[in-house]
DNA sequence: CTGAAAGCGCTAACAG
DNA sequence: CTGTTAGCGCTTTCAG
């Protein structure tokens, strides 16, 4: 017993499909008698209209997708809502994947048989892909790119600039006196575009201050997860003269770092001061609390949809933009230390 | 100039459609010939396929919708995270959408023209939802529930069974020797199904324990955010009698209570422990660490999507399935205490 | 191995 | 206000 079409139901009411179709989208007036008896038949067939063939018809799904490589980094579980959120305001149902940062999925995304070649717009934050992969890709959703990566011109960019916002942590730690600061999260490698951006910017404020760069404050780390924020933060102490500060390049390793510190005993902000960036919800409610950059989410997710929908209705040339987003320094106890306690920082007591 | 259809690569080609769809999909053997006269032709026009049309043609999409409260709540991201994985290993696509706890959306995807009837199938955790709702719904995708909101037998389901994950989480504290045991997160209104269920459990605990029931330990919360967590704690530690442990119905509740009390000079374990329930990363890397009982999420995901595929695929009667999911104790520092450190808790030292 | 053609279910132009 | 009908672009049966 498969589905009930709208031509059942048609021949059920005796009426036209014509006349179900607009009984069913609520288009052209239609008589009330018809109408009743078109909303008998549409009951009793228990009819659910074929979304894949009024979108074939239509051109069109409504249907906006978001790839971030991982669902589970509270910052892209951020941006997705703000997304989500924006995607609706202009009338499109945004759904949201993930790659697992895996490169060859990434691919898979652009490939003539994807199954996202079914949604009007994508909207990607690549790690691997290269500006090749986006020339040859076969399917034709238009696409707006989220951060630095990939940087030629030829497709629409949404980014903060980098570069400053790691400038700008870097310079609050040196406000504080610091001046022996650590970086954890640089990606020294073809796919570390963001990483790099925001080394360069720590070394600007690094030099702006008249202090010497020491590689051997500089930890790299594959990925921007706690654990391994966590393993260079212990790294980092274990130097014969340790840092005062640490500039994690995301929150998440900043997270990783503080708990490893405030678990061997040494005293966040007093002994070593911490920063990170992305301003997620968790960073607020650590003990101490997170110091950090925050991108705007909400307006990369404007920027990211307004642009991808202006592609889509051909409302703009195709003509790629490169959009920057603005960023905020949050300054916390990670930095400011704890107030109003009359302490100094937290540690473990006996 | 609009996309180049299959008509339009044959006729360049000089061959049938029939042999452009075998060339594009690898179907039957085409000779080499043809096969490259197609291929240019392919090159030239840039051709992409229409997916809609292969969908309506195929009768599906090969696309499953999971639909979450909240994203950036670790917990959901986390189960996402899992349930993508799970449908990449059935050959279907996930992907997410929120609905801001919000009921109007809720019953939005329901709909009979909601956008989400393109999926094959549909796997919901609402909050609001009820049978009716989901009885009268116009969109043809099967469902499976997450959660144990919603209990009449009618759909699939899968859940983990919330009255011993909280009975055990209370028994835990008790275990340490706790009699003063706090809970936050109660619901106690039409939609707290789960919560409620974990205040079954909490007080099953401590009648088996011989301890009384004191309604001022119980705090209820709206949502079960860090924020609200905290602002619990606070008013606990108010009391004339303060709890000397609090089980919180959810991590974000209990990461929230732990910075407050640490804020706050008490020392977790010792003068309070705390746990809460979801198994989230960030439990792991707060300080000090959180216990928690977590839900197998990778068990969840795959019975899910197993479910909704036998669902879809017809291998399985669509008779509602009640699913059960594992759940684990995972005790940590936050009811443990700091071990290694020869010391007591962790508090604010001068 | 390849071509012709039916038709998936729906929308909307065209007629009346 | 309502009926008829031509496709949307693709897959695939049926012939050849």
């Amino acid at each position: 017993m498969r589905e009930a079409t709208l031509k059942d139901v048609a021949t059920r009411a005796g009426v036209s499909i014509r006349t179900v179709s607009n009984v069913v989208n609520g288009y052209a007036p239609v008589s009330d008698a018809l109408r009743a008896k078109v909303e008998t038949a549409l009951g009793e067939l228990d009819y659910r209209p074929n979304v894949i063939a009024r979108n074939l018809k239509q051109g069109r799904s409504g249907l906006l997708g978001l790839v971030v490589p991982e669902l589970d980094v509270p910052y892209f579980a951020e941006l997705a809502r703000a997304t989500i959120a924006a995607g609706r305001r202009h009338g499109y149902t945004v759904m949201v994947d993930q790659t697992d940062a895996d490169p060859e999925r990434e691919r898979e995304l652009l490939t003539r048989n994807s199954r996202l070649a079914l949604f009007d717009g994508l909207i990607l934050s690549p790690l691997t892909l290269t500006v090749q992969d986006l020339r040859v890709r076969g399917n034709r959703a238009p696409i707006v790119l989220l951060g630095e990566h990939l940087f030629d011109g030829s497709f629409s960019h949404v980014a903060i600039d980098n570069v400053a916002a790691a400038r700008e942590a870097t310079e609050h730690l040196i406000a504080l006196g610091r001046t022996r600061i650590a970086a954890i999260g640089d990606q020294p490698y073809q796919t570390g575009e963001t990483a790099q951006l925001r080394t360069a910017g720590y070394r600007q404020a690094l030099e702006r201050a008249g202090i010497a760069y020491d590689p051997r404050l500089v930890r790299p780390t594959e990925r921007f997860h706690r654990r391994l924020g966590a393993a260079a933060a212990t790294e980092l102490m274990a130097l014969p003269s340790p840092p005062d500060a640490i500039f994690c390049y995301n929150d998440l390793l900043a997270l990783g770092a503080l708990r490893s510190l405030v678990r061997a005993g040494v005293r966040v902000p007093d002994d070593v001061a911490v920063i990170g960036i992305d301003g997620i919800e968790e960073g607020e409610f650590s003990m101490p609390s997170l110091s950090t950059v925050a991108p705007d989410k909400q307006q990369i997710a404007t920027l990211a949809v307004e642009s991808l929908v202006a592609l889509i209705e051909g409302t703009a040339a195709p003509a790629p933009a490169e959009v920057r987003a603005a960023h905020t320094l949050l300054p916390r106890e990670s930095t400011l230390g704890i107030s109003g306690l009359g302490v100094s920082g937290l540690g473990i007591s006996g």
